[in-house]
DNA sequence: TTCCCATGCTGACTTTGAGTCATTTTTTGA
DNA sequence: TCAAAAAATGACTCAAAGTCAGCATGGGAA
């Protein structure tokens, strides 16, 4: 009885519709101008149906943001499987952060609504939550192991627990995208724009002070002499 | 005629009485359910006053915002006025910036709400955001001014430009900062929760990271020979 | 003291948009 | 072919933002 999965699916495609058209909206209005009869009708269904798929507004959120956290942790996870030194699949992952976001500022946004959920928001009792967090430790978890791979091969400095650094580059890192989301986002945001600085600059900087302050820069080689 | 003086001094107290009760509920339940009867009777006037002094609910965290942004703009020229090493001083703004947003996370939140407008709300037009933009400005011209003492007292490395390298570290303390506004006010926040580290530990390798990274570190003194 | 006007204040009302549900339409399996 | 189940609908309710016609107050002129 092939026909049960058929309408399972079905059921998807209708969700992704849905998850579509409200991208769209973000994208156009911002997340603040996001209405749920016009979600409907751009997704070519009634508001009921709307509901149906979603029990609410900031589940239809959560929903963007579990498309967005997914796909941030598998590019994440592919940059784990190049063959190179931990150190420059830090800088890989960073890079990837920033293009994520900049070729996707509305799953930035979504991603920015679920850090700023309260529990007063429906939300201990959401699926939605559960796979964000899972999906945000997978990327997580992927900073950590590049640190890791960094130490073993003695690329980075392993005065420093590696958990503990992930937090610290996930932070940091979460700050320069912001920024960069910010620019090109907010018109009103005006730190940058006054002077003439460019992201990319700034960037970069980024990566050489942080990179140079946890790599081995040729002082303690112990791990690279063993090989 | 003192009357009007008087009647002014007294506007600015009810606008006052107004901002506080909104921070009071943002404190107690949160900003997105800030609510505009609530405040009212909290402050003891009818809806319509509260609207007689703030033209909508945007403009009200709006003025929050400009007391937060002012607060901290002082803090920041108060920083700026110890007579100490410009990498100390740098270190001591980052402080700040941690301290301010433990004591008044509301500040904080209606920060990141001034933050993420779009010009779909009434943007433009409104007195609040220039001046929210000009106490941002002074507190980053407070960043910039901090990295410019320590070039010039030889302690910190002078190959970036002062205004890139604020950004930078405008940029990364946010982001640090950020981290322990989520874990202080958003339960389902798990990033550090899960695994035992402490954002005292994290911070304290943020200053030594960047610290290192940015300091001359007995390098190339020049200027300290010169002295 | 009394009246008048300006300014400030009020809360009932309008409007907007989230969320519901009785009803209709479509699908499924007998 | 048809009845029961599943899915879809949009008119409705309700909460909260925002408005406004009328009321209160207090200071100055008669």
């Amino acid at each position: 009885m092939g026909t049960s999965e058929r309408k399972e699916r079905e059921k998807e495609r209708k969700k992704a519709m849905m998850l579509e058209a409200a991208e769209k909206v973000i994208l156009e209005k911002g997340l603040d101008q996001l209405n749920m009869d016009e979600v409907a009708s751009r997704a070519e269904v009634s508001k009921g149906s709307l509901y149906l798929y979603f029990k609410n507004k900031t589940e239809l959120v959560l929903g963007i943001c579990e498309k967005a956290s997914k796909l941030f942790a598998e590019e994440a996870s592919k940059v784990l499987t190049k063959n190179l030194p931990g150190i420059e699949l830090v800088v890989m992952l960073g890079q990837s952060f920033l293009n994520f976001v900049r070729e996707h500022p509305e799953y930035f946004r979504s991603m920015k609504f679920f850090d700023n959920l309260k529990e007063s928001e429906a939300l201990a009792d959401s699926e939605y939550i559960v796979r964000c967090q899972d999906n945000i430790q997978n990327s997580f978890t992927c900073m950590v192991r590049a640190i890791q791979i960094g130490m073993q091969d003695g690329s980075i400095n392993d005065d420093y627990d590696p958990r503990e650094l992930a937090v610290l580059l996930w932070g940091t890192s979460d700050g320069i995208v912001n920024l960069a989301y910010m620019q090109q986002n907010c018109p009103h945001y005006e730190l940058m724009q006054d002077h003439q600085i460019s992201l990319e600059s700034v960037f970069e900087n980024y990566i050489k002070l942080i990179g140079g302050g946890i790599a081995t820069d040729g002082k303690k080689n112990k791990k690279i002499n063993d090989s």
